[in-house]
Parts: C-alpha cells; sequence; structure tokens
DNA sequence: CTGAATAATGAATCAGAGTTCAAATATAAT
DNA sequence: ATTATATTTGAACTCTGATTCATTATTCAG
C-alpha cells in the first residue's frame, strides 16, 4: 500500500485558481497549475479528469458556498428588507475579501460555463438571481421598496455592478479598498444619484 | 492588375463577430470565420495580421464608436446632470440594439484585451471611465445629484451593470426587451430602492 | 489579345499544449 | 526485510487549429 500523501487536490485548485487569475483559462497551462502546486504534470490528472474540470471544480464550490449563505439569509425574518439587501452584498464580498485571484476568476471566466449550460452551479446562478428577485419583491410588498423598480432587472443590474467593481477591486485592491465599495454600493443602490427629498 | 473585389474585410469583421459571440475568442474557429463570410480560409490573413487582430479590430471600433458619442454629449451644455446621464445610458444602448452577437462580444471577451493592456482601446475605455465620473462629478457640483455618492464608484457600478443586462437581453431579447432595460436603469439609478421620500 | 500584376484559394505545415502511460517511488502489511 | 499495492512522475504522444505558401483565377493596361 501507499496513502496519498499531502493534501494535492487542494493544492491544485489554489493553484489553479492563481494561475487562471492570471492567465486566463485559456492562457493558463496545466503543467504550469502543477508547477504552482508543486506537484507533476501528470499528478493533476489523478485528481482532476481534465483542464475544464478544474474549473467546474472551482465554480460550484463558489456558487455553492454563495448559495449556502443565501439561502441562510432568506430565512432570517428579524431584518427589514433593506438589512437583508444589505447583507447579501456583503455575503458576495466576504465570498473574495481574503482573495483577489478568486474573484478575478469568477469575473473574468463565467461566461466559459454559462456558454455550455450544465454543472450545478448553473442551477445555483439562476436561483441566486431569482433569490435576489424575492428579497426585492418582498421589499416591495411591504412597502420598504420603491415599487417602480422592477425586481429582476435590479438583480441583474446590481449583480452586474458587483462584479464590476469586484474586478477593480481585485486588480488593484489600494486604489478600490472594498470596505469603500461596500458603503458606495449601499448608497447607490439605497438613494440612487438624485438628492433624497428633491 | 487586379482589383480586390466586394468588401471582403468588412464580410470577414461582421462574420468574425457572429463566430466569437458564439463560439467565443478561443472556441472560434478561423475556418468557420472564412466560411461564414464566404471567403477562403487564407483570405482571412490577406485582411488580418491574425486571430487576435481582428478581436481588436472589432474593439477598437467599438471603442471609438463610444467614445465619439460620448464626446459629444458632453460637450453639450443644454443639458441637465441628469439628462446628460440619461442621454450617456442610451448612447451605449443604441451602439448594440441592432446587433445582439455584437452585445455578447463586447461582454465576454472584453477581459482578453484588458489582460495585455495594450491598444488603442484600452486608453478609450479609461478615458469613457472618466467621462462617466466627470459629468457624475459636475451634477453633485451643480446640487443636481446626491453628494455621498462617489463618482467613481457609481461609473464602474453602472458600466457593469449595463453590461451584465446588455449580456441579457443579448442572450434573450424577448424576455429582456431593451426599453424595459432602458427605462429600468434609469429608474434605479436615480432614485435607488427606498421609497423617494422616506 | 496578351501578359503582368495582384487577389484569392485551400491543402499542407507546424507549433503548442492537453493528455497519456510506462517506469520509478513511497508506503503499509507480513 | 520483502513484497504487494497504490501513488507519483514527466517525457513522449497526439490532436487540434492557426498560419503559410505554391498554385490558380481574375482584372486591367497596352
Amino acid at each position: 500500500m501507499r496513502t496519498r500523501s499531502g493534501d494535492k487536490e487542494k493544492s491544485i485548485a489554489n493553484a489553479a485558481v492563481k494561475v487562471f487569475a492570471r492567465d486566463g483559462f485559456h492562457g493558463a497551462k496545466i503543467t504550469r497549475i502543477a508547477e504552482e502546486a508543486g506537484v507533476a504534470t501528470g499528478s493533476v490528472y489523478l485528481y482532476f479528469k481534465n483542464k475544464e474540470s478544474i474549473l467546474h471544480h472551482l465554480f460550484s464550490k463558489l456558487w455553492l458556498a454563495m448559495h449556502v449563505s443565501f439561502e441562510d439569509l432568506l430565512k432570517r425574518d428579524d431584518l427589514s428588507a433593506r438589512e437583508k439587501i444589505e447583507e447579501l452584498f456583503d455575503s458576495i464580498f466576504n465570498l473574495f475579501s481574503q482573495n483577489p485571484p478568486l474573484a478575478l476568476l469568477f469575473v473574468n471566466e463565467q461566461h466559459h460555463l454559462l456558454r455550455e449550460g450544465t454543472g450545478d452551479f448553473m442551477q445555483y446562478y439562476v436561483e441566486f438571481l431569482r433569490m435576489g428577485e424575492q428579497v426585492v419583491r418582498d421589499g416591495i410588498r411591504k412597502g420598504e421598496f420603491n415599487a417602480s423598480v422592477d425586481p429582476r432587472s435590479f438583480t441583474n443590474f446590481v449583480f452586474g455592478g458587483i462584479r464590476q467593481l469586484l474586478h477593480q477591486w481585485a486588480r488593484a485592491p489600494r486604489q478600490f479598498p472594498l470596505n469603500t465599495i461596500r458603503r458606495d454600493i449601499k448608497e447607490i443602490t439605497m438613494f440612487g444619484l438624485l438628492p433624497r427629498s428633491g
């Protein structure tokens, strides 16, 4: 016998995040990922079926985590609609705050997966958007939100906006501090561009 | 002598938009682009240096058009800050409204170009964001906009939001009609999620 | 009509990177 | 220690698709 030493799967996954983020999925070379992970090229194929399945694995993990924290938040009834939305924003940022390359991966390589339309994360992604919509809809019904806002458009718009700001942060954390971004997004989405009691 | 027949460069460029949009830059095959354009594979290389230069060409054209309409708008002094912002939004949508594949290209393949950081469009892109900031800043100075909004964060946020909604529209124009999106974005950015005189 | 000169073709070339696998190595049981 | 079994290695293999270029077709000048 011989037992698998260390946690090669995690090493490879972490290395892949870095390399995918830096070089993009297609620019990334398996040999480079292996090198970064401290294993031989062939070892990558003991833990993953192929290059694409590494990407799948990473996105599955990411969307699952997102899904879990969203579900937890939706259940809570101690929060106002506004608080709930703001917590949703924060929970996204929390996923990435310690890992800029993961944010770059998330922002830049998502479209590979949408193109095929398969995989668990696809389901999570759709449900994720639906959950956002639901919170907005509830807020409107309870009179806490502006009824002229379309929940679906709002959710998509905000999701896109968050991605763009995450991207800027990941490329230059000093120029775009995450806490500033968190604050700015809340101000923009809650109050909009026009002065408050105009 | 022999003169170049037809408008092969345009055919190739248009074909490339379609194929890049459908298959992604890396998934797109030169032979497929040639076929779609009705020319031989080798002919592509008479009009473009290589595959990447086709993408460059398309993005240059796109960003130049964007830049031109933005500059025109910035010059106008007959518009309020709010009108100016809303015109900026519309001018983006106008660029794509007749061409969903172009929108997909714009949304999905931009990151290839950001990665290298070269090319004219890079300059346009940076200036584009600066122009957006400027309009917001002016609006705040003139008291027409909410002074708590950070102009840079706002511009990035909105740019990302527009991209996401453009993407949804391009994938399913029936489910996301462009006119609805235009209206929704204005409502969201101007008034925000909270009721108007809360 | 004839022949330069250029445009267009598409099969052949070639490079690069994902994947495989025979050999080497490490571990655990006896 | 020895052996059996599983893990790891990395050079070699393969396949795909971008790019090239010898050949063919077309146009225009004289």
